[in-house]
DNA sequence: AGCACCTGTGCGTTATAACGTACAAATTAT
DNA sequence: ATAATTTGTACGTTATAACGCACAGGTGCT
């Protein structure tokens, strides 16, 4: 069976029970067939964008409710060093430090980037509902988000889905440093 | 038509015009038939979710890519300027820029904070489970936590549990300047 | 010019989504 | 206790997704 219907499976399943509604009901509620909603719990079939629109819309949620992969703990007063942290994970004109290493509990981490000039990188989309906040310390650099390059300069800070292909880059001739808080949806606690 | 499947079609024609991609390039790309991506561009089928997977994993980019925007999407990109966003509360040495106001989606809000020498505060426990995460951003400071005042420098990072008395200070000759990400839990999304 | 190849669409066939219905088992009402 | 109702599953039927193939029109090469 496919992983991907397995994960809608699980999670229609728990949505019907938050709301304790009966297969009859949810098919009345969404207009899908009560046969066809037990297809999809037990994983048997897979929906059509269509019917699972439809679904979405009688439990009053978003696609990605059904859609969204699932996502460790730990906890002690430790004083984290940048200037300890930071790393030059490859060749490339960029160091990074993690500066808050991610945990479930938070639902985000968070890295200070330096990018050094002449760096310019496009990121593959992360996974979907995943967002980035860009505060950026020291320097000026730019943003690719919508297709777009978003100059963003010291003290500036802009939030965007990261879910979508973006970027960063640092034409200018000073080293650019930037923190990046990436949040994880459906967690957090 | 459906709407859905109307902007799935648009979509996907976005995507493979971006790529350069004929219909037979992405069929083989994807694994699902030059008909059939023929089909849904025109608006004339709903894929399963299954079929839209693959397309999704041929072009290296999310399901959300070609599912409508109503997806928790995120309104507006706004840039947040701190030296437009910083006030001074009250008449207390130490001046706040509001970076990302709190919103029950990410579960945090952040603040940059400026402690002209000679700031002193402790502060009143949050509420349980609050924490707040520090990173100095010029300067030297303390933070007070577990009845301890911890030295922090700049470049320095800290989490602590928020839901107990701490407090923060600036002893030093120079202004310190630092980010506050305080998270509450049983939040985010 | 002709020929080879590519492109997107239409069509018939196959596979499966989606349905309505029947029914055994469980639950609720009297 | 019995009767009525609800619940989830299986099954056969209908609708449509998904496919392979043919082909008209377009493009590139010689």
């Amino acid at each position: 069976m496919h992983a991907l219907n397995q994960y809608l499976a699980q999670a229609l399943k728990t949505q019907r029970q938050q709301k304790k509604w009966s297969l009859d009901t949810a098919a009345k509620q969404t207009g899908v067939s009560k046969a066809m909603l037990g297809q999809i719990e037990r994983g048997e079939s897979s929906p059509t964008i269509a019917t699972l629109w439809k679904i979405a819309g009688g439990f009053s949620t978003s696609l990605s409710t059904f859609l969204e992969p699932s996502i460790s703990e730990q906890s002690s007063l430790q004083i984290r060093t940048a200037d300890q942290l930071r790393q030059q994970p490859a060749s490339d004109n960029m160091l990074v430090a993690t500066l808050f290493p991610y945990e479930e509990k938070y639902g985000f981490e968070m890295y200070e980037l330096t990018l050094l000039t002449g760096y310019q990188r496009v990121s593959e989309p992360h996974e979907p509902g995943v967002s980035e906040h860009i505060i950026v310390i020291s320097g000026e650099m730019e943003v690719l988000v919508n297709g777009l390059w978003l100059s963003l300069q010291k003290g500036q800070a802009l939030r965007f889905a990261a879910d979508q292909e973006h970027g960063y880059r640092n034409l200018h001739p000073q080293t650019a440093v930037f923190h990046d808080i990436i949040h994880y949806p459906n967690t957090g606690n």
